[in-house]
Parts: structure tokens; sequence; C-alpha cells
DNA sequence: TAGGCCATCTGGTCCT
DNA sequence: AGGACCAGATGGCCTA
């Protein structure tokens, strides 16, 4: 079924390969086997990289495929005992649920106002994934200062409002930044947290909402969002 | 019912 | 050799 998210692998379903994953023929199809998936190591170039799935594919698209008569007659490697099959599945669930963790854990990062935008379950991995970064970039914006002054604002009251509650902690380096930031913005003297709480009301919410969209989870400048959907405007609930 | 998201299984590949 | 990582395939669940 395809899937949003596999946008890259669709174009490989799409052309009606049936790969049973025990025929790796030369008549699949599969975005990994596709020549500018195997030399588009992209921007990470990191340890792993999209490439062919099977050695056949891979002398096809790899012109300086190094290993090469070595392996034309490789020998498929044997199926793993049931037992390796069973402990390596636990090990990629294990795997699987550690990535899930995670994911939960940036979550709980974001602040609260930002997932409360969406319903809880729109929160998808990908969505989780472009929200944090459209929050770190805003961070960025306004540690930078070129953030709009009700974004500054609005940001910030949203961050105060949704630390824990009890005794006040030391203004982290960041805070102290951002404040600044903020306070020269403002051209005034006011402190800070008296304009945070008044800016933390319902009403400024409300006018803070056309500037959230400067929040945008979506770059163009984005690696990841090559070939995805468009900008998103998040729209009132 | 189609499409999106997810968990799981699986085989291939890389690394230690 | 065995573990880690990756991606394809598949089926379940949910929603519009």
């Amino acid at each position: 079924m395809a899937r949003l998210d596999d946008q890259e692998t669709m174009k490989g379903s799409e052309m009606g390969t049936v790969d049973d994953n025990n025929n790796s023929d030369s008549s699949s199809s599969s975005p990994e086997e596709r020549p500018d998936a195997a030399k588009s190591p992209g921007p990470s170039g990191g340890k792993y990289q999209l490439r062919p799935r099977s050695v056949h594919a891979r002398r096809l698209c790899d012109s300086d495929w190094s290993f090469g008569e070595s392996l034309r007659h490789k020998p498929r490697a044997a199926p793993l005992s049931r037992y390796r099959r069973k402990t390596a599945n636990a090990r990629e669930r294990y795997r699987m649920r550690q990535i899930n963790t995670a994911f939960e854990s940036l979550r709980g990062v974001l602040p609260s106002w930002v997932c409360s935008r969406r319903a809880a379950s729109d929160m998808t991995k990908i969505a989780t994934l472009r929200l944090a970064s459209a929050y770190i970039r805003s961070l960025q914006d306004i540690l930078d200062g070129s953030a709009p002054q009700d974004t500054c604002s609005w940001v910030l009251s949203a961050i105060l409002d949704n630390a824990p509650s009890g005794p006040q902690k030391p203004a982290s380096p960041i805070h102290q930044a951002s404040s600044g930031q903020f306070l020269e913005h403002q051209g005034q003297g006011a402190d800070l947290v008296s304009i945070l709480t008044g800016a933390s009301s319902h009403q400024v919410f409300q006018d803070n909402l056309e500037s959230f969209c400067y929040m945008s989870p979506v770059s163009h400048n984005d690696d990841f969002m090559l070939g995805c959907e468009p900008p998103r405007v998040w729209s009132e609930a």
C-alpha cells in the first residue's frame, strides 16, 4: 500500500514490482536500484547510503563497481536459522522501540502548545520531526534577533507557560539571550516576565496565531522535505 | 473503500 | 560470526 512517507519507495511499487525478497531479479525497479538513488549519497554522506539491494542491480547502475567478477557468482547466503531469525527479530523490535522512545522524548521536549496545535493522533513521526525542526529554527531566529516581534513574545511566553510550576529556575543562557533580544527588540526596559505574562493571555495567543505561521515546519531548504508535501500553514483547529 | 500510519518480519549489507 | 542498520513487504488499524 502506498504511503506518504514512502514516496521514494513508491516509485518501485508503482512499477508493479512483486519482489518476494527471494528474487533480486534484474527486472526489479525498486528505488534503491535506481541509479540516481545509488549515486546520490545525500547531504549527510553518512555511514549508510541508499543503494541498490541486489548485487546485480548495483552492478548495473554503478559503473565503478569494484567487486565485479568476484561477486558475480557469489553464493546466496544461507537463511538464518530459526533461532537466529527469532533473535534478530527481537533485536529489531527492541531497536524500533528505542526509536519510538526517542520520538516520545522528542515530543516531550516540544512545548505542549506546539503539539496542541494538532490532534494527538496527528503527531506522527514525520510531523514530530518537522515540528521539532521548525521549533529549533524559530528559537535560532529568536537568538539571531531575526524573528518578528510577535513571534518572539509568543514563543517565549509559550515556553514559560510550558515550564513546570514551582520556584523559578535561574534563566538559562539561552533564556537570557532570548529575553535580551526581545527587550532590545521592544526598545523598552520592561520586565520580561510581565511582558511574557501579558503575552501569554488567551487573546494574545489568538492574536499570534497568524505569526505562528512564521514557524511553519516546512522550509524549501530542508533536504528531507524535498519531494514532500508543500509548505503547511497551520490553521486553527 | 482508499489512503495514511504503524509494527513486524525479513534479507542484504556493513561493522566489530 | 554475530550484531546493527537499513529498506522492502505485508497486514492491521484508523479516518475521511
